[in-house]
RNA sequence: GGGCGGUUAGCUCAGCUGGUUAGAGCGCCUGCCUUACAAGCAGGAGGUCGCAGGUUCGAGUCCUGCACUGCCCA
C-alpha cells in the first residue's frame, strides 16, 4: 500500500487524533504490580492544578518537561506512573461561585453553607475539567485511570486523619493570635499567601502628653489609624532620653484613655524617636511585647476592616477614612508633630490584592519547628536533592527562618476541621462526628467552622493518593515517588510542606526492596520522603523577558500557540530553551523554527516512502526493524519482552552509513546522558542538530545515488532497509520530545499495524559503543570539508547553478586521495562536479583555488576571480593563522604548560600547529601569487 | 536590610566539572522553485564574552571589586 502524505506537516488533525487514541487505549495506566515486580520504578505526581485554572505557559513547560522524562523512562522499561489531578483550590473556587451568585444577586449567606457547597459543587461538574481537558492535547501520558481530586472522599478522610493525629501528638493547637487577615475574603492567610509590595507612604510623628508633667513623649507610625487601639508606650530600658519617664503614664489622644510607659527591646534606639506605641491587636511584634507586659489586646477594627465600638466617635468608618480622619483631628488638637516620607512594604493578600490587615482572631496552627527540623535534614543529608543546587540553600535558610503556620480559613468551601465545639468549652477533636461531648456529656456538638488551608492537603497528595492511611502495595511500589517537578513559586507552599509531611507520615515507610535496588535507590536510607529528587524549572517569560501577568496583557495562551504551531513544536520550543536555572523568554521566531522542524521530519519521511514504494522493500511491517515482541498490556505487571535498543537491521556497507550510525549513536549517548541531568535543551538540540544537519543534509543526499532506479536493485534495497531502520530509531530518540509526529510516522512506516501499540511502548535507544567510528567520523569531515570548499570556490567564482564544472584535487596523503577517490561521485554530486582530476602538485598557489591542511582543490572556471576581494580575505586569514600560531608555539613553548596540561591537549595543540604551518605556507603562497 | 541570579552576534539564548579555532535559532546579505522539504537548498557577513583587577601554563568559565539589571525573603 503506497503512503500517501501531505507535502507538508499539518500537526493539528494529527495530535487530536493520537491525544484522544493514548487515553482511549488507557496505554499510560498501571495497575497495582503483584509482588514478583523487578521492573525499576518511576513515579512522578503532577503538581495538581487549581480546579479553576486554565492551562498556561508555566504549566506547559512544566508538563512538557515532565512528560518528556515520563515518555523516556517508560520506553526505557521502568514501571512508570504519572500521577494526575486537580486542587479544590479553596478561595479561588469559592470567589468564582460567589461571582457566579452575584450574577443572580446572590450572596453566599443567603444560601446557607450546606446549599452553597451544592453549588460549588455543581460548579466543579460544568467547569472543573477544563484545565486537565486542556492538558489532554498536550499528549501528557499520565494515568488517566488514577486522577485525583482533592476534595474526594478517600483524601478528605487522610485529611482528617493527618489533622486528629498531629492533634493527638500537640502539633496542632488553637489560639488567639494576630494572623493575616484579608478583608476582603473574610479569611485569615498563611504568611506565604502575603505578598510584600513596596509603596510610598508616610511616617507620622504623634506626641502623647505625659500625665503629671508638661512633657510630651513622640512615637513614630506608618499606621496612625490603629493609635486608638493603643494600650501602651514603649521605650527602650537603656534608652537615657526616656529613663526619667519610666513608670509614668500617658494620656492617649482622642481617645483619652491612660496608657502606660513600659520598657520594651520593641522600642529601638535608633528608631524614630526611640519611642513607639504599643497597640497588641493590630500588629504582630506589638502582640508579642503586649503579652511581655500584661497589656490589654484593644481591638478596633471588625473583620472588614471597619472600625469598631472601641474605636470611639470612628466607629463604623473603613481603615484608610479612619486614618484620614485621625490624622485629621491629631493635627487640629496639636499632637501630629512630623510627617515625613517613607517606603513601606504593604502586605497584600495574593489572591485578591487587598491590604492584607494584621488581626488578632482565634485560629488553628502548626507548631512547624520539629518537622521543619526534620524536612531541613532531608535536604540536608541529600535523601532528597535539588536541582538546580542553588535552591537547597534557600530551601534550608526558609526552612530554618519558618514561623507556625496557620491552616484554618474562614471559608466553606474546603476540608472542614474535624473540631467540635460544645457549649462547656470543651473542643472534641475526631475523625468521625462524635455523638456527645467527652467532658460533659452534653450531645449537642456543633463543628467548628473553618476549613484546612488548601496547601494542606495538598501537601498530603504523595501518600494519600497512594491509599494512606492503609498501608497498600501502591505505596510499598511507588512510594516515595521519584521526582517532582514544579516552579520555584510554590517551593515552599507545597514543595517544602510535603517534605514536612512526607517525613512525618511516612516515617517507618520501606519501598520494597527489589524495586527500590532495581529504580537505582539502594543507597537511600529514608524512605519517608515524599520524593527521592526535585528539579525546579524556570519561569516562562515573554518574549522581552517580562513575566507574564493579566494585568500587563503580555499573557501568552499556550492553546493559541499549539494552534498556530502544533503541539509538537510548543514542546520542543520549551524543551530547547529549557536550560536549568535560566528563565525562558518565549519567543514564537523558535516555535516557528521548530514547526519547520517538524516540517522537515514529515519531509523526510514522504522521501523515504516515496522510496520504500518504489524500491518495494520486503516487509518494513510490524516485527521487521522490531524484534516479534508481545504488544504488552502497560502496567499490567509480570516479566516484559525488552524490545531490542538499537537499530539491528542496519548494515553499514558505505562511508555514510558508517558514519551516520557513529553519529546516531553519539547522540543517543548525549541525549540520554542529557536527559539524565534534566538538560532538556541539549537532549532536544542534540536530536535536532543530528537529525536536520547531519541525517538530512548529508545523509540522505549521500544514499540518493544508491536509490535511484538506475542503481543496483539489492545495493538500493539494502540502502532503502538502512533508511527505514535508521529513521525507525530515530523516531524513538525523538519521541519524547515530539510525540505527536513520531507516533504518525512510525504507524506508517509498519503500515498502520505495528508490532506494539505506541511508539511510546516501543525501547528508547541506548547507545552501542562499538558503532562509534571514529575513523569514518574523521574521513567524512574530510569529505565534507571538500564538497564545501567546491561549493565556497563555486559560489565566488559566480558559477552558474546548474553549470557543472571539472576540478582539481590535490592530496598529499595517500590515504586521503584514495578516500577522496573512492567518494568522488558524491563530490561530483554534491559540489556540482563534472570531473575530478587527481594530480601530483599543490594546487594552493592558483588563484581560485582552495585549500586545507589535508588538500587543494581547484575548480576550472574561465571566469577570474576578484583579486582584491580575494587579498582581503586570505589576508585576513592569514592574520587569524598567524595569530593562532603564536599563541600555540607560545604554550608548546611553555614548559609549565607541557608539565602541567593533559596529553590530550598538549598533543591537540601539537596536531593543530603542524595543520597551521601548511594552511600558513598555502595561504602565503597564494597571497605572493596575487601580487 | 538579608539572600539568590543575570550581563556572550542586531534579537532570543546555549556554552555542564577552566583546555586546542566561542555556538544555535531568528533576523540580515548573495544566489537558487537542484521532484522529500521555498516551513526549503547553497554560500556569506556579524562577537575586544558588562567594566577593572587577580588566581592559573591556560579564564567566557574560578576569585575580588564596580556598574547596570531581575527575582525571592523580611
Amino acid at each position: 500500500m503506497p503512503h500517501e502524505l501531505p507535502k507538508s506537516y499539518e500537526p493539528g488533525a494529527i495530535e487530536t487524533r493520537w491525544a484522544e487514541y493514548w487515553i482511549k487505549e488507557r496505554l499510560f495506566s498501571v495497575a497495582t504490580p503483584p509482588p514478583g515486580e523487578t521492573r525499576p520504578v518511576f513515579t512522578l505526581l503532577l503538581p495538581p492544578p487549581n480546579v479553576t485554572g486554565r492551562l498556561h505557559m508555566g504549566h506547559m513547560l512544566n508538563q512538557t518537561q515532565m512528560d518528556i522524562l515520563v515518555r523516556w523512562h517508560r520506553m526505557r522499561g521502568f514501571l512508570t506512573l504519572w500521577l494526575p489531578g486537580t486542587d479544590h483550590a479553596g478561595i479561588a473556587t469559592q470567589m468564582m461561585v460567589e461571582r457566579q451568585l452575584a450574577k443572580e444577586g446572590k450572596r453566599r449567606r443567603d444560601l446557607g453553607r450546606e446549599k452553597f457547597i451544592e453549588r460549588v459543587w455543581e460548579w466543579k461538574q460544568l467547569y472543573g475539567n477544563a484545565i486537565l481537558d486542556q492538558m489532554k492535547r498536550l499528549g501528557a501520558s499520565v494515568d488517566w485511570d488514577r486522577e485525583y481530586f482533592t476534595m474526594d472522599e478517600n483524601l478528605n478522610r487522610a485529611v482528617r486523619e493527618v489533622f486528629v493525629r498531629l492533634y493527638e501528638e500537640g502539633l496542632i493547637y488553637r489560639g488567639k493570635y494576630i494572623v493575616n487577615w484579608c478583608p476582603r475574603c473574610e479569611t485569615a492567610i498563611s504568611d506565604l499567601e502575603v505578598k510584600h509590595e513596596e509603596v510610598q507612604g508616610k511616617l507620622y510623628e504623634i506626641r502623647y502628653p505625659v500625665i503629671g508633667t508638661k512633657e510630651f513623649i513622640t512615637v513614630a507610625t506608618t499606621r496612625p489609624e490603629t493609635m486608638l487601639g493603643d494600650t501602651a508606650i514603649a521605650v527602650n530600658e537603656k534608652d537615657e532620653r526616656y529613663t526619667h519617664l519610666h513608670g509614668k503614664e500617658v494620656l492617649l489622644p482622642l481617645m483619652n484613655r491612660e496608657i502606660p510607659i513600659i520598657t520594651d527591646e520593641l522600642a529601638q534606639p535608633e528608631f524614630g524617636t526611640g519611642a513607639v506605641k504599643v497597640t497588641p491587636a493590630h500588629d504582630p511584634n506589638d502582640f508579642e511585647a503586649g503579652k511581655r507586659h500584661n497589656l490589654p489586646q484593644i481591638d478596633v477594627m471588625d473583620l472588614h476592616a471597619h472600625m469598631n465600638q472601641n474605636a470611639g466617635a470612628y466607629a463604623g468608618l473603613d481603615r484608610f477614612e479612619a486614618r484620614k480622619q485621625v490624622l485629621a483631628d491629631l493635627r487640629e488638637q496639636g499632637f501630629l508633630v512630623g510627617e515625613k516620607d517613607y517606603t513601606i512594604a504593604l502586605g497584600k493578600c495574593d489572591r485578591c490584592g487587598s491590604v492584607v490587615e494584621p488581626r488578632l482572631s482565634t485560629q488553628w496552627f502548626i507548631k512547624i519547628a520539629p518537622m521543619a527540623k526534620r524536612a531541613a535534614e532531608a535536604v540536608e543529608n541529600g535523601e532528597i536533592t535539588i536541582v538546580p543546587e542553588n535552591y537547597k540553600t534557600i530551601y534550608l535558610n526558609w526552612m530554618r527562618n519558618i514561623h507556625d503556620w496557620c491552616i484554618s480559613r474562614q471559608l466553606w468551601w474546603g476540608h472542614r476541621i474535624p473540631a467540635w465545639h460544645c457549649k462547656c468549652g470543651e473542643i472534641i477533636v475526631a475523625r468521625e462526628t462524635p455523638a456527645k461531648c467527652s467532658k460533659c456529656a452534653n450531645s449537642e456538638l456543633t463543628q467548628d467552622t473553618d476549613v484546612l488551608d488548601t496547601w494542606f492537603s495538598s501537601g498530603l497528595l504523595p501518600f494519600t493518593t497512594l491509599g494512606w492511611p492503609e498501608k497498600t502495595r501502591d505505596q510499598q511500589v511507588f512510594y516515595p515517588t521519584t521526582l517532582l517537578i514544579t516552579a520555584y513559586e510554590i517551593l515552599f507552599f507545597w514543595v517544602a510542606r510535603m517534605i514536612m509531611f512526607g517525613c512525618h507520615f511516612m516515617d517507618g515507610h520501606q519501598q520494597d526492596p527489589k524495586l527500590k535496588a532495581a529504580s537505582g535507590w539502594a543507597h537511600k536510607k529514608d524512605d519517608s520522603v515524599p520524593f527521592r529528587q526535585v528539579y525546579i524549572h524556570a519561569l516562562v517569560r515573554d518574549a522581552e523577558r517580562q513575566k507574564m501577568s493579566k494585568t500587563k496583557g503580555n499573557v501568552l495562551d499556550p492553546l493559541e500557540i499549539i494552534d498556530r504551531f502544533g503541539t509538537d513544536a510548543t514542546r520542543f520550543t520549551l524543551a530547547a530553551m529549557a536550560a536549568p536555572g535560566t528563565d525562558i523568554a518565549f519567543n514564537e521566531s523558535r516555535t516557528e523554527g521548530y514547526r519547520a522542524f517538524a516540517n522537515k521530519i514529515w519531509n523526510a519521511a514522504r522521501f523515504m516512502f516515496m522510496n520504500v514504494d518504489r524500491i518495494g522493500i520486503a516487509g518494513v511491517g510490524p516485527g521487521r526493524s522490531l524484534s516479534r515482541a508481545q504488544s504488552r498490556e502497560p502496567g499490567q505487571g509480570g516479566s516484559e519482552t525488552r524490545l531490542h535498543t538499537d537499530i539491528a537491521s542496519f548494515h553499514a556497507a558505505t562511508l555514510e552509513d558508517r558514519w551516520i550510525l557513529s553519529r546516531f549513536n553519539r547522540v543517543i549517548k548525549d541525549v540520554n546522558a542529557a536527559l539524565e541531568t534534566y538538560r532538556f535543551h541539549e537532549a532536544a538540540n542534540s536530536i535536532y542538530d543530528f537529525f536536520w544537519g547531519e541525517f538530512c543534509d548529508w545523509y540522505l543526499e549521500l544514499i540518493k545515488p544508491r536509490l535511484v532506479d538506475e542503481a543496483p536493485r539489492e545495493s538500493a534495497q539494502a540502502a532503502c532497509q538502512n533508511l527505514v531502520s535508521l529513521f525507525e530509531a530515530a523516531l524513538r530518540l525523538l519521541h519524547p520530545v515530539m510525540p505527536f509526529i513520531t507516533e504518525e510516522i512510525w504507524y506508517a512506516i509498519y503500515d498502520e499495524k505495528p508490532p506494539l501499540k505506541s511508539i511510546a511502548l516501543a525501547a528508547y535507544p541506548q547507545a552501542d559503543e562499538k558503532r562509534i567510528d571514529l575513523a569514518a567520523e574523521t574521513e567524512m569531515a574530510i569529505l565534507q570539508d571538500l564538497i564545501v570548499s567546491v561549493r565556497n570556490s563555486r559560489a565566488e567564482l559566480k558559477v552558474e547553478p546548474k553549470q557543472r564544472v571539472p576540478i582539481q584535487v590535490f592530496a598529499h596523503e595517500p590515504e586521503i586521495r584514495a578516500l577522496l577517490e573512492q567518494n568522488r561521485g558524491a563530490v561530483e554530486r554534491l559540489g556540482g562536479v563534472e570531473t575530478i582530476e587527481f594530480v601530483n602538485d599543490s594546487l594552493a598557489k592558483l588563484a581560485g583555488a582552495r585549500h586545507t591542511a589535508r588538500f587543494d582543490v581547484h575548480v576550472i572556471y574561465e571566469k577570474k576571480i576578484d583579486a582584491a576581494a580575494e587579498r582581503e580575505r586570505l589576508t585576513k586569514e592569514l592574520d587569524k593563522i598567524e595569530k593562532e600560531i603564536a599563541n600555540g608555539l607560545r604554550q608548546l613553548g611553555n614548559e609549565q604548560f607541557l608539565a602541567k596540561a593533559p596529553t590530550k591537549v598538549v598533543e591537540g595543540l601539537r596536531k593543530r600547529a603542524q595543520e597551521l604551518q601548511i594552511l600558513r605556507e598555502k595561504t602565503k603562497g597564494k597571497l605572493e601569487e596575487l601580487k
